[in-house]
DNA sequence: ATGATTGTATTAGTACAATAATACAATTAA
DNA sequence: TTAATTGTATTATTGTACTAATACAATCAT
């Protein structure tokens, strides 16, 4: 678990990306409780003050509740973590159809772009059909 | 031309993105003068040292270059420029499905999610084969 | 009730991003 | 040569992210 000064992005916000994928991943289920903020703060290597930061933002998107004093958990909802997911996911599909009409690609460019990658880096024997 | 203070990235890098895009989209021709350090500052409501540190770091990159002092120009070779342009969608692509993997979509769910996108975000009447 | 554990709040200090105000060296134009 | 314009460097100051070290209130187990 390293999370890293170069990104040029806050490590607060770092944390909270990193707990909302694992979120929405499945790493932890709808429900479950958390472990406590020390805990998770001397597991990513932070001080407990920043995960907290974190953690309460996630709060504010709904992803997570904290119950009283007796911890703090993963929202019961599935609808909302998948909800959650499909979130990140067309955040970060648009933002590269987006930066691909600034740079002048069209559409089928770009699933070509996204064709190569798949085929370059996250080796899958598919045998779909499309060429 | 606004700059957003809430993104979580500093300004500089901000700008570094800004301007690299502007350069690899061809608003500034290859081998074209750029306007000087104080006018893109002006122009982006900044501070001249700041854009200063946006454009030291495209030179590093081969984007910019500096001869002397008569001003800074865009790279020569189109090939320079059209690199960066491919670095840039291949970084954001890469992004996308590597977070795709983390969440548990495969490769044919994350063409799905990019085709809606094009349908929702960026309507183009194209008559592509697939389905 | 007691003590441990939970989340939360406060205060102080360090590092760095960003602004501001210059100053300087080198080229270009007159 | 002189004046303007180029990129670059320097110093000081402000704001904020982050760390650190606590302290507090509320719950739960005993």
């Amino acid at each position: 678990m390293k999370l890293s000064f170069e990104s040029g992005k806050p490590l607060f916000i770092q944390l909270k990306e990193l707990m909302r994928t694992d979120i929405a991943a499945g790493k932890y289920s709808p429900g479950e409780k958390l472990p406590g903020v020390r805990d998770l703060a001397l597991w990513a290597n932070v001080n407990p003050n920043t995960m907290q930061r974190a953690l309460s933002d996630l709060e504010a998107e709904g992803l997570l509740e904290t119950r009283g004093t007796s911890g703090r958990f993963v929202c019961q909802d599935p609808a909302v973590i998948d909800g959650a997911k499909r979130q990140i996911l067309g955040e970060l599909a648009y933002s590269f159809l987006l930066k691909c009409r600034e740079l002048g690609i069209d559409s089928s460019e770009a699933k070509q772009i996204i064709d190569i990658i798949i085929k370059d880096s996250f080796e899958e024997r598919n045998d779909t059909e499309n060429e």
